[in-house]
DNA sequence: AAATCGGGGCC
DNA sequence: GGCCCAGATTT
């Protein structure tokens, strides 16, 4: 293909958009916010990333802060192992390597959390070296140009993209090209391309073929998985037994109320048997109907029950019997599904979740 | 190679 | 409802 390179700065230069991101050669700047955007819209991330910013401006302040702040400061961002690894390669990199940033992409592959994509970004971006970013918008891009037809899970088809984007690559500034391949991907070659304005309509072979919507091959993905959560919110004034979540499964490292999760959504009564002793006398005083919360392999089914205790009763001794903690739920890393139904700040009490029209 | 990990915007 | 997002890690 004849000047991919020169055509695609040129449509780049028109369309552009300037991110503050974008604009600085910060490593630690750079750094959390490819982290950040990983799997994340722009404009999804940004608020979390200005946000990250005003909160620790120097790679020192996210190492000495401690791994609850970092998740509180993600919360709503999902994909929270994303949060604990940014701790942990901040922690790499001010301890071992003195603060100094790596240079290479193989130097940014030893950082917790960075992989393939970001180690090319960042090297290319900071450092103009010649290695491309295999992120979404380049594979969607890059299979249409070639009508690759194999699926872009397979190691070999990812092999096979890179060589061919580094022979499209300039040896000057490789980082300003993935970027526009990037944007490009992202803006014009989309989900649903404009072909009728494409700079390359004569290249493509997906467009020369009338046949955009077969690539890129992305596989087949596996039917949701039902997950039936009852959360108990045991609240005395303003504070509620939280927990916090273990490894292995969603949200770890965050917090949640009680739970008891079943094969199916259950009442009260039929609740009580997997119920600590100490619970049994109350009776929830409210009862939500079920929300619905959508991950990328499981649908969540949720109900909250409330149990409200009066001044007499021992908090700190029922959440000792039930290995709990009393926090205030404002302060505390949680799901943003629970932070949704949780906390109604301009009231200071406990919304009551509501009620969605679902069959189960 | 396949499974797992969130949440939101768009059609 | 389905699709996809400036992917990484674990199994």
């Amino acid at each position: 293909m004849r000047n991919f390179s020169s055509r695609l700065q040129t449509w780049y230069k028109d369309h552009r958009r300037p991110l503050p991101f974008r604009d600085t050669q910060d490593p630690y700047r750079t750094w959390i916010a490819e982290i950040i955007l990983q799997q994340t819209r722009i404009a999804q991330g940004l608020p979390h990333y200005e946000r990250f910013i005003k909160t620790f401006p120097k790679i020192q302040d996210l190492a000495l802060t401690s791994e609850k702040e970092v998740l509180y400061l993600w919360q709503g961002l999902g994909y929270y192992s994303r949060a604990r690894n940014l701790h942990k390669g901040a922690r790499y990199i001010f301890y071992e390597l003195g603060g100094k940033f790596p240079k290479t992409a193989q130097a940014w592959r030893r950082v917790c959390g960075v992989g393939p994509y970001t180690a090319a970004a960042l090297a290319s971006f900071l450092h103009r070296e010649k290695v491309p970013t295999l992120d979404g918008n380049v594979f969607r891009v890059a299979t249409r140009l070639f009508g690759i037809a194999e699926p872009i899970a397979r190691s070999s088809t990812r092999r096979r993209i890179e060589g061919l984007l580094l022979d499209l690559m300039p040896d000057d500034d490789p980082g300003e090209f993935n970027q526009a391949l990037m944007e490009f991907g992202s803006l014009h070659c989309s989900p649903r391309p404009k072909c009728v304005s494409c700079p390359f309509q004569t290249d493509c072979y997906a467009y020369l073929h009338q046949n955009t919507g077969s690539f890129p091959n992305k596989g087949i993905k596996k039917a949701l998985k039902d997950r039936f959560f009852h959360y108990i919110l045991i609240q005395q004034g303003d504070k509620i037994l939280f927990r916090k979540r273990g490894q292995k499964d969603i949200w770890q490292g965050l917090y949640e109320p009680l739970l008891v999760e079943r094969e199916k959504l259950c009442g009260w009564d039929e609740l009580k048997s997997d119920l600590n002793p100490c619970l049994r006398k109350n009776k929830p005083s409210l009862i939500s109907g079920s929300v619905r919360h959508v991950l990328t392999h499981q649908r969540l089914h949720i109900i909250f029950f409330h149990l409200s205790l009066d001044k007499t009763e021992d908090l700190n001794k029922m959440a000792s019997d039930l290995e709990m903690s009393a926090f205030l739920p404002a302060l505390i890393p949680l799901p943003i599904v629970l932070g949704r139904y949780l906390i109604r700040e301009e009231t200071g009490t406990y919304g009551r979740p509501k009620s969605s029209a679902t069959a189960g």
